[in-house]
DNA sequence: GTATGTGCAAAGAATTTGCACCCGA
DNA sequence: TCGGGTGCAAATTCTTTGCACATAC
């Protein structure tokens, strides 16, 4: 398990111990990639292998790994944060884009580098310097654009 | 007041009442376009000219003028949600995006029509049908990277 | 052994809701 | 008049925090 000894060197190397309960949810978050689960989706699945966790360090973990990057946080603006786990130190480290379906709420994800040249333009035209990036794009999936959409209202 | 009266019309056209309150509060989101307030800071300002009213009052309101697209929600992911005004009807209804610095966590905006390049990509290969986007850039500003980024961390 | 982490319950903070009264159409 | 709108306070909901105990190193 690489992905698992990486995240127990990145916790020693800032002076953190490596707990069960945070291999737990490092788990439960490596077993569902492309998922974006709440923290009590994560808590609820991590109860399964971990029955005496705690919401609290659900959360404070959570916060941690996102801080060391290890997961990236998302804003479905349905009230609650949303996590994923992050592809870094793997191959092109693209950000991907989320696409929502305004109709079945479902959430696909779409990798695409043009944002690249927009962040040059940017660059160029206002002298900011991007370094990460959010696009979500809103709309009608292929299955409810076929169908009529007003299943789900 | 050109918007003004668009506006009571759009209610009167969804049976809902022409109230000061409403009226209140939509003239202190035209005073500031560009900016990104929370219910709390509209509610501070709503006060100003009409003091009775009610936190209650501005975040019904501001969930109906989202409904009806007057104004724009906008997530900082700093826990609260904003809105600004939006602009349509007006001319090229371009939606902006965000640039927000990590630095001094000012927010620029950009206007660019590059996504809707991105967006044709999607319904081609996806069949994924766009109707809406939300870009959030972040990295540092002109200032904050010219001069070290150190101050507000 | 000691500093860090954990679980629990309580606290916080943003937003929503129930309800009696008010007011625009 | 009368149904929608408002203000207030209470309720909800997500998240954070204080603290005593547990545990990694």
């Amino acid at each position: 398990m690489p992905k698992q000894d990486y995240f127990k060197n990145l916790l020693k190397a800032n002076g953190l111990k490596v707990t069960n309960q945070r291999i737990a949810i490092l788990e439960v978050l490596e077993d569902r990639p492309g998922e974006h689960l709440t923290a009590e989706e994560i808590y609820g699945l991590v109860k399964e292998k971990y029955p005496e966790i705690g919401l609290a360090t659900v959360y404070r973990t959570i916060q941690m790994l996102s801080e060391l990057e290890v997961i990236d946080k998302l804003n479905l603006d349905d009230g609650f944060v949303r996590y994923e786990i992050g592809n870094r130190g793997k191959e092109g480290s693209h950000h991907h884009h989320h696409l929502i379906c305004l109709n079945c709420h479902s959430v696909f994800t779409f990798e695409d580098d043009l944002l690249e040249v927009l962040e040059e333009r940017i660059q160029n035209s206002l002298g900011f310097r991007v370094v990460d990036h959010e696009v979500k794009l809103y709309g009608y999936c292929k299955n409810c654009s076929e169908h009529d959409y007003e299943e789900s209202r």
